[in-house]
DNA sequence: CGGGTGATAGAAAGCGCTTTCTGAATCGTG
DNA sequence: CACGATTCAGAAAGCGCTTTCTATCACCCG
């Protein structure tokens, strides 16, 4: 059927091995019988089969990407640049490919993904997402990861947390300073002159849901240790959905304790939060001010523009490529912390002079 | 290392060939030995090797998945569905993985990402976006599909035209009814009064654009055979992405010739086209409407919320995953088109009754 | 000038499955 | 009750690579 290897070795009039020998490196081939061979798979059209080598090398050229769904922007652009990160040289030389599961933060399909993916030797897995802070799930994930580690298999974690691992395995952790930029963004609410400010965390147990409250309440009790306590009962939790934003807010809405900002787990939740206020007759930022946080790309068109906290996805998506590939050695320590950046914009602004509407 | 089906075998006291019959199904197994090999499965947590057994069936559990970039919702979505639909009981039970490759829509990179799914004896494909419409791209496309599809891999073509193919291949192309929803928002423009409507259309050479563009001028020409004419200065070509939307706009205003409307090739660029007004202090929609393509999530949340053509993305996921695994019987004729809807929201109105601005 | 010493290339043994091809029971039936 | 038909299980031959291990040259130095 295709092309194999045997073939190109017999047209270059050489041995398996050898052919075997150029593709791969790693072992002198003279001169003149490498040009031989490439001119051998170049004239046969020779794709190397993925399978048999992996069965062989018992690795694969596969890179599982674990996400909770690519259908979410978030996800969607930190999957993108990462696989087009994986051939750096444009598709034309691409040889690693990226598998995505969408796991949907669940600790067992995780899990389930990261089986398959061993069963397939991937050559290397990114998992991605805030993770579930469940001591069971943590340390069965731990124990998944090092025995992939220990296999030689690079593991990186993307904007969740370091595992308890031994040193010398080949994991690396790429966070997000989702602390920072919650901080910046409640200082930034705080300056305007907020006081009562709304907090719709993500749902409770989730590493990025508690990064991103801790920011914020660091920055309230920094600003005023009392501010905490009185901003207490306007926080709630949420999924990470438009319509959980929106239900959130409603409800309160409903409880009736005022205030005069709003701030989100994320900015797709935020949108949700703000429509609810605009269904409700709030004015936007004149009355509350609302704001999100990862600054996905519809942020600048919505009215008004979102105010929030810029995530590096792509920078987080394109490193985590270079790490797992071993085209960048992993960094020693393995934690790498990106940056994020408050964005201000139209959604936010000072309180209403003369108190809170809602 | 990893358990294999030899021990898996072993422990049941069966040969290696009956596990993998009880694995692979389609051979009479007796009733205890089955439950026996099943409960050793279990007791020793085997996972089969993905690459030897693709080795020895000549085909994997991979599923290639070629989109123009994961990163932009649209693909995001398509993918993200796709992906969930390929394990329809939950990750637990999952068995295909999604390899998603991002092309760019350039077909080179769509032929290249071929050539390594077939090289990985990928268990099917689908190729989603649309496609460029060159002969000799189309010829070589053609060339590889009929390979794959004659070696028994199904491909689908997803938002794109059916290749020349023969027919008793295993190929179905998904398509949505981009064409109608075009006319229909035309029509809904032209019932609202416009008769200068500008349409920034997609990159040319595009199968996707040349739909929308056809649905669209056929609506106006149904109107009146001569709008066609008098909205051809005001149709202009731009990439697919939000700055191409406002460069396009920008270009639209300067050349000075008044329009009322502006339908885009998609929603990102719309929002480009919306900015680009805005920017010029031209209010939308009371002085110009504008209108997308493809019901993004974010439709809703644009200022004003954005009128569009919804598409059908999670549903023709489902359908393509369920086509590319054999869960559901390729249609006969292998075409299926999926419907689109035109959703009006606040950016259209009628034209100004002064006349236009620009 | 002979035996180390590198530098190259080939032979061959798997990697862990699937799948014929056989073989041995078990069954139904005239 | 004997014989072919049927059902189930095992033996073994690969699938197309990688990778030791081995073999062959050329050299080079004493």
């Amino acid at each position: 059927m295709a092309v194999t290897l045997a073939e190109v070795a017999a047209r270059a009039g050489v041995s398996p091995a050898t052919v075997s020998r150029v593709l791969n490196g790693g072992y002198p081939v003279a001169g003149g019988t490498r040009t031989r061979v490439e001119q051998a798979i170049e004239d046969l059209g020779y794709v190397a089969n993925g399978p048999a080598r992996a069965l062989a090398a018992a690795t694969s050229d596969l890179v599982g990407v674990l996400v909770h769904d690519v259908a979410d922007s978030f996800f969607g652009i930190l999957a993108g640049s990462l696989q087009s990160a994986l051939a750096p040289a444009g598709p034309s030389d691409a040889r690693r490919l990226a598998v995505v599961c969408n796991t949907q933060g669940a600790p067992e399909a995780e899990l389930a993904y990261l089986a398959l993916l061993e069963g397939q030797r991937a050559g290397g897995v990114v998992l991605t997402g805030g993770a579930a802070e469940d001591p069971g799930h943590t340390a069965a994930l731990a124990a998944r990861v090092t025995r992939m580690a220990a296999g030689g298999v690079p593991v990186i974690l993307c904007g969740r947390p370091p595992l308890p691992l031994p040193d010398e395995l080949p994991v690396a952790t790429v966070m997000f300073d989702d602390r920072g930029g919650a901080f910046r963004l409640a200082e930034h609410l705080l300056a305007l002159g907020h006081r009562r400010i709304a907090y719709i965390a993500g749902p409770p147990g989730l590493s990025t849901t508690r990064e991103r409250l801790a920011g914020h309440r660091a920055a309230l009790v920094r600003h005023d240790p009392g501010l905490a306590g009185i901003c207490a009962p306007l926080t709630v939790h949420a999924g990470f959905e438009r319509a959980a934003g929106y239900d959130a807010t409603r409800e309160l809405l409903r409880r009736g304790e005022p205030f005069t900002a709003v701030a989100a787990a994320n900015d797709t939740v935020a949108t949700g939060a703000a429509a609810a206020l605009r269904d409700a007759g709030i004015r936007i930022p004149e009355e509350v001010s609302v704001a999100g946080f990862d600054d996905l790309p519809f942020c600048v068109d919505t009215a008004p523009a979102l105010t929030t906290v810029r995530v590096p996805l792509r920078e987080a998506g394109a490193l985590a490529a270079q790490l797992v590939t071993g085209r960048r050695p992993l960094p020693p320590g393995g934690l790498t912390t990106l940056p994020t950046e408050l964005m201000v914009r139209g959604s936010t602004g000072p309180p209403p002079a003369g108190g809170s509407r809602p």
